[in-house]
RNA sequence: GGGGAGAUUCCAGAGCGGCCAAAUGGGCCAGACUGUAAAUCUGGUGGCUCACGCCUUCGCAGGUUCGAAUCCUGCUCUCCCCA
């Protein structure tokens, strides 16, 4: 592994990861020098990471490439508890058996990203240490370090206080700090880092570690990665851009990176990438229509990360193929598969099937809009009957708007011509 | 514990006995323009139907009425004020 680098946390600054630090210099002191363990917490409260995780997730790998220990602490415990930072509402509590799911589901992800041979990287639950705890102890223990008043003041409640927040969630940043506590006494670790709306969690944990250890750990938040038409990033018209292939293809995670707003293009490639600032730079300089090579590397780069360079390889021939018309190699792009038995089949069943259209009567819509092709042709028939004459080489290609593109296939002996 | 307000289609928010599948805005979809971008303009936006139309939807369950999102009763939930 490379040694540390002077400056990383100038480095992550450069790059977009740093919005607040408790305590600066002496952060960048600590990780300039030697092994630092560091822990970021998710809460399995989603069945799977999506987009607006991998910063976090990048931040991670950056800092074990600089040699330091990340350990990934996933939220069995505070997961059953449900922080209300920032939120509106209270957030839908998760069944033990979902919590349990999503947290392996978790933990097999990680190691896409992070090395952990040895103890290089650690993960750890905290529902080890916070499902055993004693009430009365903990409050003695714990409790006594916090402030209500201090609590209450806080910005990440400010929206609760008016619409409502139960003690549960109240007390969800003393199990927090709490695990940094425990991170701290076990592992020796002493920065946390985490998105923005953690901060006065991350804060709380600092505070309790200088308490109960008398030590001086440092806390780090991530800016919220919001797009420039203000959607919080990694939303789609689908939902989450997940990065498990099957909630959310590799073909259309590549599209997602590829039509980002122009805006977006070189915060993204510092954020979402590991190409240097000077290649990001030589990619997005000139703008305007240019900006489209640097989309397309930003895709490239973040499937190849999330989905294997194979895979990334293969959603770019397909993209490529359907975009630029030559009809080269599709395999990465989306398919259905039909029985030759089911012939003859109505064009609005068939646009449902392949879920260009989530209903007969919106395909209705769109093919009235003009908005559906079949191969290159503009479908004008509501009533089209396609049979086996339409596909060649047993598939066809059906377009629905200027982006959606998806393939039929047919199987089973059929007479495809 | 007492008093008040409210729950409407993805969201916000009109509607207050028939003209309501339900105004308006946002979002989303499609078309034009483009660079698989943004902005802009146009159209669309519960399901089934070529269509007349039919069916399901206005917190839940009943009721009044020829007819209810709209009136009545009970229930559930939310917010506000007082304790």
């Amino acid at each position: 592994m490379s040694s540390a680098p002077t400056n990383l946390l100038g480095t992550l600054r450069e790059r977009g990861f740093v919005h607040q630090v408790t305590d600066e210099a002496a952060l960048g002191a600590l990780l300039a020098s030697g092994r630092a363990t560091v822990y970021i917490g998710f809460d399995p409260t989603a069945p799977s990471l999506h987009v607006g995780h991998l910063v976090q997730v990048l931040m991670l790998m950056h800092l074990q490439r600089a040699g330091h220990r990340p350990v990934v602490l996933v939220g069995g415990g505070t997961g059953r508890v449900g922080d209300p930072s920032g939120k509106t509402e209270m957030r839908q509590l998760l069944g033990e058996d979902a919590i349990r799911e999503n947290l392996e589901k978790f933990r097999r992800l990680f190691s896409r990203f992070l090395d952990f041979e040895g103890d290089r990287a650690i993960v750890v639950d905290n529902a080890d240490w916070l499902l055993q705890l004693r009430y009365v102890e903990f409050l003695r223990h714990v409790g006594r370090h916090f402030s209500v008043n201090q609590m209450l003041t806080a910005e990440a409640y400010k929206l609760r206080l008016e619409t409502g927040l139960t003690f549960l969630e109240f007390n969800y940043q003393l199990l927090q700090a709490y695990d940094f506590h425990v991170l701290h006494e076990r592992y020796g670790c002493r920065v946390q880092m985490g998105g923005s709306d953690q901060w006065g969690n991350i804060c709380a944990g600092v505070d309790l570690v200088r308490r109960m250890d008398g030590a001086e750990v440092y806390g780090l938040t991530i800016p919220l990665i919001t797009t420039s038409d203000g959607k919080k990033m990694g939303k789609s018209e689908k939902g989450a851009v997940w990065i498990d292939a099957e909630l959310y293809s590799p073909y259309d995670f590549f599209q997602y990176w590829v039509n980002v707003d122009d805006r977006d293009v070189e915060r993204f490639l510092k954020l979402f990438t590991f190409l240097s600032l000077e290649e990001i730079r030589a990619l997005t300089q000139e703008g305007g229509a240019a900006l489209r090579a640097a989309k397309k590397r930003l895709a490239l780069e973040v499937t190849a990360l999330v989905h294997g360079r194979e895979e990334a390889e293969k959603a770019e021939r397909a993209a490529a193929a359907l975009f630029s018309g030559s009809g080269a190699d599709l395999e990465g792009a989306p398919v259905t598969e039909l029985r030759s038995s089911e012939l003859p089949i109505g064009i609005l069943d068939l646009l449902v099937r392949t879920g260009l259209a989530s209903s007969k009567g919106d395909a209705r819509r769109l093919i009235q809009q003009g908005g559906a092709h079949l191969g290159d042709q503009r479908i004008d028939a509501i009533d089209l009957a396609v049979d086996a004459s339409r596909f060649q080489a047993g598939e066809l290609l059906l377009r629905a708007g200027k982006r959606k593109f998806h393939r039929v296939k047919l199987i089973d002996g059929g007479a495809a011509r």
